[in-house]
RNA sequence: GCCCCCAUCGUCUAGCGGCCUAGGACGCCGCCCUUUCAAGGCGGAAGCACGGGUUCGAAUCCCGUUGGGGGCACCA
């Protein structure tokens, strides 16, 4: 029914809107997707556009950081910063004039005006209103100075702004998720547009920039959902017409509140170094308030641009949840190449300070894949491989101390003898040791993988001391010390 | 206080009046596989917030209640 798509004759412009943070949280993310699945979906334009109009907390690395995460999840831009566009310049604090000058003409054309009121009038104001249980939005007051009051204000040295006459009239958004909603007359109020300092506030900006870029379609998150009816307000004062707006629920935290510093770093950096593939993040995310019609979850960036529809959006707030995350991250993790995985695991093995050397690496790789979650799991499951320097785990200490007496001497004997030193005669040569020993596997293994690993866990044996090769793996059972000399706590 | 949004297993969801004894996925539990850990296979527990309507028939439509969330700034 409700079906955001446009006639194919007019080119459908969505644009992502982010504060530049340094790092977008998953929350903004999810709203850059979903306003870029509607844009490839409808073979149309994304435009980026930076809001950092609050200069105050505005560096360049927290824009540049903003863009590298969007380029790491593959959502490229046709128009923005670094790219360019004939509707630029694309950073709102180089658009200034652009504002003041739609000002102006707002003004001039009497659709807003100078408010004189001080913020202590506004508060009292708003209190009295709030008692009365109106709305505490401004009561516009100013709307209706006439030339002489308003003179007498400036030569009274008083500060203004410039406020928006909102119509006072029913404003009805017929939102692409949310279905129609209304706000009755007298429920919005006259908003600043302007502040006293001449800059401009968000909401100007917005309705400028959206209209001047020629935005169809505002896909953002449901908190903003209030502010549609001003910035269609504004955009058609300005003569304008306003886009349509596509209100997603919110993303909350695993405890279903919103997501706020509480719950840690849920910055696309953070999960970025914890070791997650964009493919799992974009694909965990689209699921997050999205379903495909078929309820296929596995689904690439080109799958998802195929079947998005805004329609199929659900309307109710989604908690974010990690596992499930994780769970699609191996997925994706076993979905790679030994080559791609390698590259992976070469840059977290040498970020935690392991230098692997690149053919083990690669012939690790067969026996991890399935086992790590994250990337950073792989240094735990490689680094024995790459340094000597182990310190075993207690669990690890535990095995070796209760092993039977020179246990680990005659494995390292029995393996000094295993040719070629392969996988399969390694094998047979730990079994045929657990025989004379009469261990069973469990047993027999653990010992030896404790004193070659350093841990109780790693991947299957024989094919672990194979890449260990014979020598580290002989001298590594050598040196693992009786226990006796395991030192009490 | 006023306005708006939302309500299906713990979580993400399918469902748009009869196909529902409510389906799938993550997680959880059990079994299988198994040298550890995973992965994989099989099976299981687990849900329509509540109360009224409408209807031959309601998870699906309407109203109310409750519960969550958002907004009402010279924030964005």
């Amino acid at each position: 029914m409700r079906d955001g798509a446009p006639p194919a004759s007019d080119a459908v412009r969505c644009r992502f809107a982010p504060a530049p943070s340094g790092s977008l949280h998953v929350g903004n993310v999810r709203s850059a997707l979903f306003s870029w699945l509607f844009a490839r979906r409808h073979g149309g334009t994304f435009v980026l556009r930076v809001e950092d109009t609050d200069a105050s907390c505005v560096t360049e690395e927290a824009v540049h950081g903003v863009l590298e995460d969007l380029r790491w999840l593959g959502l490229d831009w046709d128009e923005g910063p670094e790219v360019g566009g004939e509707f630029g310049p694309y950073r709102q604090s180089q658009r200034i004039p652009i504002y003041a000058d739609a000002c102006e003409r707002l003004v001039a054309k009497g659709a807003a005006y100078r408010c004189y009121c001080t913020p202590e009038e506004l508060e009292e104001r708003r209190a009295a209103a709030i008692a009365r249980g109106e709305a505490p939005g401004y009561d516009g007051r100013c709307r209706t100075l006439g030339d002489e009051e308003r003179a007498a204000h400036e030569a009274a040295g008083r500060t203004s702004v410039v406020r928006f006459a909102m119509p006072d009239r029913e404003w009805v958004v017929d939102d692409l998720v949310k279905g129609e909603v209304r706000f009755a007359a007298g429920q919005l109020g006259d908003f600043v547009l302007m502040r006293s300092d001449g800059s401009p506030v968000f909401l100007l900006a917005v309705a400028v920039d959206d209209m001047l870029m020629g935005i169809t379609h505002v896909v953002r998150g449901d908190d903003l959902l209030a502010s549609a009816p001003r910035n269609a307000a504004v955009i058609e004062a300005l003569g304008g017409t306003a886009p349509r707006y596509a209100h997603l629920p919110q993303v909350l935290g695993p405890d279903r509140q919103p997501l706020s510093k509480r719950h840690g770093s849920t910055s696309v950096q953070a999960f970025r170094e914890q070791g997650y593939l964009p493919e799992a993040l974009v694909n965990y995310l689209a699921l997050l308030g999205w379903s495909s019609e078929d309820e296929q979850e596995f689904l690439r960036r080109e799958d998802l641009v195929e079947r998005f529809d805004l329609a199929r959006v659900s309307s109710n707030p989604a908690a974010f949840d990690t596992e499930k995350l994780t769970w699609m991250n191996n997925h994706y993790i076993q979905s790679l190449s030994d080559d791609e995985l390698g590259a992976r695991c070469l840059h977290f093995l040498t970020e935690a300070g392991v230098m692997p050397d690149l053919p083990t690496l690669r012939a690790a790789m067969p026996l991890v894949r399935e086992r790590m979650k994250t990337f950073t799991e792989s240094v735990e499951l490689l680094r024995f491989l790459f340094t000597d320097d182990l310190e075993p785990n207690e669990k690890a200490r535990g095995l070796i101390a209760k092993a039977p007496e020179g246990y680990l001497d005659r494995a390292a004997a029995a393996l000094a003898g295993v040719d070629p030193w392969e996988a399969e005669p390694i094998q047979a040569a730990l079994d045929a040791l657990a025989e004379a020993e009469s261990l069973n596997r469990t047993k027999a293994f653990q010992p030896v993988r404790a004193a070659a690993t350093g841990s109780n866990i790693s991947p299957p044996l024989p094919e672990s001391l194979a890449l260990l090769g014979r020598d580290r793996t002989v001298e590594r059972l050598k040196r693992a010390l009786p226990p006796l000399d395991i030192p009490t706590v």
